[in-house]
RNA sequence: CGGGGCGUGGCGCAGCCUGGUAGCGCGCACCGUUCGGGUCGGUGAGGUCCCCGGUUCAAAUCCGGGCGCCCCGACCA
């Protein structure tokens, strides 16, 4: 009545922010933990989001020669041993089959009965299962290079998780390359980098930093680790999307090997990089605002809700949604149709309203008959913070649609690009900055520090304790000649992205 | 694997200390009222009070055992 503003996500992003991430999570409808410690269920909104984002990243993935495959879930224990690292990295959060029979004791309880000759992992990654593809199909290097993607579920025991961010089981798509050369294997770790890049900025309008991870962060069995990172509204860093440099560890342990030109019998370089649905978790940490989830345009499922106000008589009301929902429906945004559609649910219209704004919707669009004796539907932007309801002209209503979507898509970008350029700081020198700049309590804006490293092992300590870790090591940076590590003071080697991260 | 906490209608919780046989909010259904900023009122449906055992005339409540879950730490796309 009083119109009074109200947040619809409780508690707010300043008062709680990971309470706050899991209710928008949990109240848009994305996705909920449940049934298995860890599991999560995506929920029809969020797979919508999901479905889009696979879609566009697997155009991308494709363009640069990839083709997809599928192989299998289980990997035999024996496969797994082959590579020491990758061992040491995974053994902790295996999940593991030792048996494939249930029998009913007497009580009525079933229990696995028949044991394995050889128990089978859950793959958490699968160079080494499609390592052992590869060896079998590459036998010259006229079958190289060989570019393969699966999208499939993952499973990682995790001890603590976190909906989108660390689920027990996640899904993700999984790209393994082999190569003739070292230098066309790191050229290939690089572009699929960027994909990730083009796919986080331009779908969705997440700007990221990229860059090489230091030797701590690196996948269990690669030589270098690349990756993009994302800076979420709380200051902290997630990790959004990886490619790595193999080298030969894994064609040496899976014995992928070819006769080159020479007549050499050699073994291949390969590569592997991901992404999964943490990006999902990525989407609602920095979009998403104390009313709800913002989706980017380009990954909404629906970008337009009509919501009509019906009266004594709706059937003139519903024409006129039906009406505008095709005229939407032939406009054309991003190479597809406009996704618009007219909520006819049985729901009161302010219900159905919060509704869609929680969800994120682009664009919500009210239509009555005070509209259309007025010649005019009733506009409301996600991007506006607060929610107006704009009465636009009903004649070109459907034609500006594509230009606002474009407007949000590049505006939910500037947002973000805004925030991870005057929360990363270049000007901290010293160790007493470092240590304060990183002390503050968990709610106040932190964010990046970028300053020179000395990659001293020495330095890991200090970092331990204030709970930071270098996100990556840019690409692009210059370091002065004379720069001192900002922890050590001592020389340093690199510039670096300092953070505490997810 | 260490340290805390909790298991009561779909969800969130109170009741337990001081035993007497179950209640609140949300949600859901129906009626009316509202309906264009997220109404209001009424009525109603829905529960093995985690499981097993014990004490007692009587146990959600006390005692013993078991199971499950959550939070904090080490690991992590």
């Amino acid at each position: 009545m009083e119109g009074k503003a109200k947040t619809g996500i409780s508690p707010t992003r300043a008062e709680d922010f990971p309470q706050w991430f899991q209710s928008v999570v949990r109240d848009a409808e994305v996705a909920e933990l449940d049934h298995v410690r860890g599991a999560m269920v995506i929920r029809p909104w969020g797979y919508g989001i999901w479905e889009l984002m696979q879609r566009a990243l697997d155009d991308g993935i494709k363009e640069t020669g990839a083709v997809n495959a599928y192989f299998p879930l289980f990997i035999p224990l024996s496969y797994f041993e082959e590579e020491a690292k990758h061992v040491e990295g995974f053994a902790k959060e295996m999940a593991v089959v030792t048996h494939h029979r249930l029998e009913q004791g007497a009580d009525g309880s079933l229990h696995p009965a028949a044991e394995l000759p050889e128990p089978l992992i859950v793959r958490p990654t699968s160079e080494t299962i499609i390592g052992r593809s590869f060896a079998k199909w590459i036998n010259s290097y006229r079958d190289l290079p060989l570019m393969v993607n699966q999208w499939c579920n993952i499973v990682r025991w995790e001890l603590r998780p976190r909906v989108l961010l660390r689920t027990t089981e996640f899904l993700w798509q999984e790209g393994h390359t082999a190569h003739a050369t070292e230098e066309e294997a790191l050229e290939e770790t690089r572009r699929m980098l960027h994909v990730y890049r083009d796919f986080a900025e331009s779908v969705l309008a997440i700007p990221v930093i990229a860059g090489e991870k230091p030797e701590s962060e690196r996948f269990p069995g690669a030589e270098i680790t690349l990756s993009i990172e994302a800076m979420m509204q709380d200051g902290k860093a997630l990790q959004s999307g990886t490619s790595h440099y193999l080298g030969q560890n894994f064609s040496g342990a899976m014995e992928m090997d070819f006769t080159d030109e020479d007549g050499e019998q050699k073994l291949c370089f390969t590569t592997s990089w991901g992404l999964s649905t943490r990006m999902m978790g990525a989407v609602v940490m920095t979009h998403a605002d104390d009313n709800g989830l913002r989706v980017p345009p380009r990954v909404a499922p629906q970008q337009v809700r009509i919501v009509p106000i019906t009266r004594d008589d709706p059937a003139p009301v519903m024409a006129a949604a039906a009406q505008l929902q095709a005229e939407l429906g032939e406009r054309a945004w991003m190479g597809a149709a406009v996704r618009a559609a007219v909520d006819s649910r049985d729901r009161k219209p302010a219900e159905k309203r919060w509704e869609w704004i929680r969800k994120g919707v682009p664009l919500v669009i009210e239509l009555g008959e005070r509209d259309i004796e007025q010649g005019v539907v009733t506009m409301t932007r996600r991007d506006d913070p607060e929610l107006t309801r704009d009465a636009i002209p009903r004649d070109g209503a459907a034609e500006g649609v594509t230009g606002v979507l474009e407007d949000m898509q590049t505006g939910y970008f500037e947002e973000a690009s805004t925030r991870l350029r005057e929360r990363t700081r270049d000007d901290i020198t010293t160790l007493d900055e470092f240590r304060e700049f990183f002390s503050v309590e968990e709610t106040e804006s932190g964010g990046f520090v970028k300053a020179p490293w000395s990659e001293e092992p020495e330095t890991e300590k200090t970092m331990a304790e204030l709970g930071v870790t270098v996100r990556c090591i840019p690409f692009g940076e210059q370091l002065p000649p004379d720069a001192r590590c900002v922890i050590t003071g001592g020389a340093a080697r690199v510039m670096a992205i300092f953070a505490k991260a997810y």
